[in-house]
DNA sequence: CGGAAAAATAAGAATGGTTCTCATTTGCGC
DNA sequence: GCGCAAATGAGAACCATTCTTATTTTTCCG
């Protein structure tokens, strides 16, 4: 089964004139079922937890080149690291609201906003390759939270 | 003329709660009436330049400060440093689109992405603080040169 | 299957933006 | 003017990322 999934990875990154080297395999594999969004450092610390030899060095060319081939994207939260996520194919875009809190990241996609996003654009006659919209602030746990700590500073 | 704006400088320095040293109005002076986003090595070389003893701690320090009251926007282009400019107001809130190809950084406003975006925030029990909505792309100068490009290599 | 050429890797040095440390200086209330 | 808290300068430290170079793998072709 996993002998399996390794063939198939290995006809993407072939599909995607890419040698498929184990690391980028492993690397893959990691971020197929992933949900979170990982930085470098945890996908280079997880794949050596499952004992596989990769560099940091490594990771990060490995990322790279999956990025070119869009097989995976790379976000950029402004914590100063690159997250990363698999790509779920070319029409899967989607935005970010993002806990200032807790750091949660909630993904979504409206599609006026991205109609007036295309106006925007036409309007200074500037043409589009990508964007990014992260809208900060506080998940609905971490209003719930503060909530509770307010109420208890006051009851003092 | 220079010694008023320094003392009204010095003004809104106080009214914020930080102390009028000479770095700090300097700083505000020289974003003063920048149109560009500056990066701060290019803030301290600016400094130097104009005979000011400025260390580069205490750029970045100064304008954390800066930012925190709110008297300076930092922005983050995604191209691993940040940029500030003078913040305008308290409602003077906009969003970029930034040419690949030259660097250009032009402002925008849309009421209608604001209000889809408060509409998403309240779909998901979010409660926002701030955003950053940036649209990388291609600018008018930039298509026409290219398209110029294109005809010329096509000649051949 | 074996062997060669091209590409990828490991390890750690280097880089670049930013932050920290700590001794010294400055702003500002008294 | 004095004194103390806060700010500064200089450079070390930091951290994510990229580069270097010698070594290892992959792929391809016979």
């Amino acid at each position: 089964m996993s002998a399996k999934e390794n063939q198939a990875l290995k006809q993407v990154l072939r599909e995607h004139e890419l040698k498929a080297t184990s690391q980028r395999i492993a690397l893959l594999k990691l971020l197929n079922g992933a949900i979170e969004h990982f930085d470098a450092e945890e996908i280079y610390l997880e794949l050596r937890k499952r004992q596989k030899n990769v560099s940091r060095a490594t990771v990060y060319r490995s990322l790279e080149a999956l990025v070119d081939q869009k097989l995976v994207n790379k976000l950029d939260f402004g914590d100063g690291r690159m997250r990363y996520e698999q790509s779920k194919g070319e029409d899967e875009h989607h935005d970010h609201l993002i806990c200032e809190c807790c750091g949660k990241v909630i993904e979504f996609f409206n599609l006026e906003m991205e109609a007036q996003q295309l106006a925007v654009c036409e309007e200074h006659n500037f043409f589009p390759s990508t964007h990014t919209m992260h809208i900060f602030g506080t998940c609905a746990n971490c209003q719930h939270i503060q909530t509770h700590a307010q109420l208890a500073s006051d009851s003092n």
